[in-house]
RNA sequence: GGGCGCCUAGCUCAGCUGGUAGAGCACUGCGAUCACACCGCAGGGGUCACAGGUUCGAGUCCUGUGGCGCCCA
């Protein structure tokens, strides 16, 4: 076994790559369907084939990733299926621009034209993120990876569609949807992001008819007024229920409309009486529908006037708004023009102003679906964690709308239906029809596809080869665990869990964690036009993939949004290397000799030949047991931050401050004998190694690239088994002691900077102890407490010279003589305010021991605990009283 | 309008089932010696938003007030 040395410091840029190259090669990633093990398995959240990555899929992968090196290092069959989706609106927004460019647009190209482009961009650029998530390190199966348009995904899609279909759960029917007239397609309830505009609202005059009264209705879009086919008023509205029955007649289009009264009207609105135009409003719809009123479409799905807008036909919705303004003001018709703050309905994709629209569309009715979904988190079998998302899920669950899943776009899953022109028949079906089923007309096919989220909702079973019954489906689903943000829980979380449960008749995953959103350092959202976007990639080249992961990790906090800070990513970019200066400590006193070392043979040291180990070598091993088992509890509840915390604690404020300190001076001590030379040596490596191993989850690069120079058994650190806490190991004796140990060094520290000492300067020091077991301890670790206290020689003695400084600590007094006369008035006072400070702590506890209620109702525990903290402070406060009775005159 | 969450050190946040207020960064002092100055040692800094209540005991539970944010309509 070769021994490297190592660079000074870390530099991710040389070994990131080299490493994942070598983990792909070696198909560790490769899940192995025909493995005993007990499995895990996961499946990405997929994203949008046109995205790039940023800091939410950064995240989100490293959770994944995290999960699941550190499942599979726990011995799990380990799956991790990554993919893209197709995102039909995406796509269709990235070639519409790359066609707008040169003045063209998909209806010129044809579909069948602008399909190949699609793929062919898909071929090309649609890789992109999945190539930039290979940087963060994600140890998915590749192998695996798969698309929602993959032919596979694509059958299981139809087979969805038509099963549903034969089951009567879709249908067709002509409804107002969300238009989206930029993509021009319908969009669902889901994909309407409501954002408040400053508006108008206008009042307008409509005349009664035969009357020379009018009324005044009040609107925030006078276009649509061109397709009134009513006014409406409250039934219980006395100033205008004399009209009802009445007509008006309506400005511009010159139209007698009736005046209807219907309890959906808002009385506090305006003057009470608004206008009516079922077909570019959903209230107005509904309420159209229950008086039967005419629907006139004045706005086509382009966003331009129809033909029924009379003179402002093939107008932009917005001029028409202007010039009919124009009208209306000359004809008198504006009563009064407000300024107006409303809600107004975008394409979530492109931020187009949605119109309501009638038209014909598929819907899927959820009612059915929704129930089996409900009980399967109510009754816990799905949990969500945080718990408390499930809240939204139930919200969200018991008002359910049925859901329109037809889109008018070209890329995706066509709908597998035809239309027979000669009887009306409609034919679904699995395969293509070559003539009409019922009179063997000829057959048209439908030209809508499906929502991208319909294929979406399948990812968790057909990625794994359903309809077909696979072996990955055997082994893999239902799915562990689903990472995702709290945005998509209706979107995606909910719909999964209907069709896992409708197709699979199981739960899709079994608990759902939901992460917080990355923020900037001031918590706001990122967004480009704020212009506050951090590149995770950029982060990546210029810290490396671990310290980016490891920041995300601490503070992933479930559901917790993560304002990313600069700063502190620095900060573990620090830990970075300072993890690997430990490596290189190690290294440097290690031999061509030295073997890998198993974890048997540090307990088998334990147990026979204990004499040659010291109590730090106990307690660093205790230490070791305790974090790796709180690092896979905390991993288990999915608490991220805590694990993380606590791998950062152990190696750099336990391992390196004090473990390869206090080893340090046996070490460099020529005198050391070969044989505990050797033993160091062993520990070092060890716990060298099952650091690293509990570090690589969160930071693979760095522990693979230490890992493999230190002496190791195996081709790599990321297939060795994550350390379990040992028996052995287990030593509350040892722990106890080493924190004695430090308490006393930590008090000479302190004494030695509060009475600004040279740290360079030797003294010499005197302690009084009064256990026989503790002098042992002490004196059989002089070395170390003289070497990290810079202390050279000790007297044991029963009290301490009068010209000495004081401290005290759990074990006894000490003090050091600095060689002179000591300012006795600052001595006292010094001493005087730190009894003041311990006085202070017994009173209050005092006061919890002296009231009789406590006593008597508080928790034996608690009372037994304050009773010798109450005993150790006294202890101190006495030792302290001493010292001052003790100190030289003045 | 309905619902949910947050307010803890200068900053960003932990603090699970009530029992001695924590971390990282920043800050102050000291330190170029044999892993690391991307470092070490020591230190300062908090009426846990406010007001009530429950309890032997409240950052933690309950009610209300104020401020901020999110979701749904």
């Amino acid at each position: 076994m070769s021994c490297e040395s190592l660079a000074k410091s870390y530099s991710p840029k040389e070994v990131e790559e080299k490493w994942y190259q070598f983990w792909e090669e070696k198909k560790y990633f490769l899940a192995d369907n025909t493995a005993k093990d007990p499995r895990f398995s996961i499946v990405i959240p997929p994203p949008n084939v046109t995205g790039s990555l940023h800091m939410g899929h950064a995240l989100q992968h490293t959770l994944h990733d995290i999960l699941v090196r550190w499942k599979r290092m726990s011995g799990y069959n380990t799956l991790w299926l990554p993919g893209t989706d197709h995102a039909s609106i995406a796509v269709h927004y990235v070639l519409d621009k790359q066609l707008g460019e040169k003045n063209k647009n998909r209806f010129d190209l044809g579909r069948e034209e602008f399909l190949k482009l699609a793929w062919e961009w898909k071929k090309t650029s649609g890789g992109t993120i999945l190539n930039q998530m290979r940087r963060m390190g994600v140890s998915c199966d590749w192998s695996r990876e798969r698309f929602t348009m993959d032919e596979q995904l694509s059958r299981a899609v139809v087979e969805v569609f038509v099963r549903l279909y034969e089951e009567g759960l879709i249908y067709r029917g002509e409804y107002i949807v969300n238009w989206c007239p930029r993509c021009k397609t319908a969009i669902s309830d889901l994909e309407v992001v409501y954002e408040s505009d400053k508006g108008k609202l206008w009042h307008l005059k409509y005349p009664v008819v035969d009357s020379a009264e009018y009324v005044s209705v009040a609107t925030t879009r006078p276009e649509t007024m061109l397709g009134d086919t009513a006014v409406a008023i409250h039934p219980e509205d006395d100033r205008y229920r004399h009209l009802v029955g009445k007509k008006v007649l309506l400005p511009v289009m010159k139209r007698e409309i009736p005046v209807i009264s219907d309890s959906f009207v808002d009385r506090e609105f305006g003057t009470g009486v608004v206008k009516v135009t079922p077909a570019h409003d959903p209230n107005d719809y509904e309420a159209g529908k229950r008086h039967g009123l005419d629907r006139i479409t004045v706005i086509d799905d382009g966003g331009n006037m129809t033909d029924a807008a009379g003179i402002y036909q093939g107008m932009d919705r917005y001029a028409c708004r202007k010039k009919l303004l124009d009208q209306l003001a000359a004809e008198d018709i504006v009563l009064k023009t407000e300024d107006y703050v409303h809600n107004v309905g975008h394409c979530d994709r492109c931020s187009t102003a949605v119109e309501p629209k009638i038209s014909l569309q598929w819907y899927l009715k959820v009612d059915s679906l929704a129930k089996p979904a409900i009980e399967a988190v109510e009754s816990g079998r799905i949990r969500f964690v945080p718990d408390t998302f499930k809240k939204r899920y139930f919200e969200w669950m018991y008002n359910i709308h049925d859901w329109c899943i037809s889109r008018q776009l070209w890329w995706g899953h066509r709908i597998p239906a035809w239309y027979c022109d000669a009887c009306d028949r409609i034919v679904v079906s699995r395969t293509t029809p070559t003539e009409c089923d019922k009179c063997s007309g000829k057959l048209r096919e439908e030209s809508d596809i499906l929502d991208t989220w319909f294929s979406s909702a399948l990812w968790p079973f057909t990625t794994m080869g359903w309809p077909e019954e696979t072996q990955d489906l055997k082994v893999y689903y239902p799915t562990d665990t689903l990472i995702t943000g709290p945005d998509i829980i209706f979107f995606w979380v909910a719909r999964m869990i209907m069709m896992g449960l409708k197709f699979t008749g199981e739960i899709p995953f079994r608990e759902v964690h939901i992460n917080g959103i990355v923020r900037d350092a001031d918590r706001k959202k990122m967004s480009k036009t704020k212009g506050n976007i951090i590149e995770p990639l950029e982060l990546v080249d210029q810290y490396g993939a671990d310290a980016v992961r490891f920041t995300l990790s601490s503070m992933a906090v479930p559901g917790t949004d993560i304002p990313f800070s600069t700063d502190r990513m620095k900060g573990y970019s620090a830990f970075a290397n300072k993890v690997w200066n430990a490596a290189r400590f190690v290294l440097m006193n290690l031999t061509e000799e030295d073997s890998p070392v198993d974890p048997g043979e540090i307990d088998s040291l334990i147990k026979n030949s204990k004499e040659a180990l010291q109590v730090e070598d106990l307690w660093i091993l205790h230490r070791l047991n305790r974090v790796s088992s709180d690092v896979s509890e905390s991993l288990e509840k999915y608490r991220f931050h805590e694990a993380s915390a606590l791998i950062y604690q152990f190696i750099w404020h336990e391992l390196c401050d004090w473990y390869i300190e206090l080893v340090k001076p046996i070490l460099t001590d020529p005198a050391t004998s070969g044989n505990q030379r050797v033993v160091r040596s062993r520990i070092l490596i060890h716990v060298l190694d099952a650091s690293l191993r509990i570090l690589h989850p969160f930071m693979p690069f760095i522990t693979e690239e230490i890992w493999q120079k230190i002496p190791h058994k195996g081709d790599s650190i990321m297939i060795q088994s994550f350390p379990v806490p040992r028996k052995a190991r287990e030593n509350p004796e040892a722990a106890e002691q080493v924190q004695d140990l430090m308490e006393l060094i930590g008090e000479m520290r302190t004494l030695r900077a509060e009475m600004n000492i040279d740290p360079k300067r030797l003294l010499n020091a005197t302690l009084c102890i009064q256990s026989e077991k503790d002098r042992c301890l002490v004196e059989q670790n002089l070395e170390k407490v003289c070497s990290l206290a810079k202390i050279q020689s000790v007297q044991f003695s029963a009290s301490l010279p009068p010209e000495m400084l004081r401290g005290v600590w759990r074990l006894g007094e000490f003090g050091l003589d600095v060689q002179g006369a000591i300012d006795v008035a600052e001595e006292t006072e010094r001493l005087q305010k730190e009894n003041a400070r311990i006085k202070e702590q017994m009173e209050k506890i005092e006061k919890k021991l002296n009231n009789s209620e406590f006593m008597s109702r508080a928790p034996e525990k608690i009372i037994s605990d304050n009773e010798s903290r109450y005993a150790e402070l006294k202890d101190r406060y006495l030792k302290i009283q001493s010292n001052l009775k003790n100190l030289p005159a003045q």
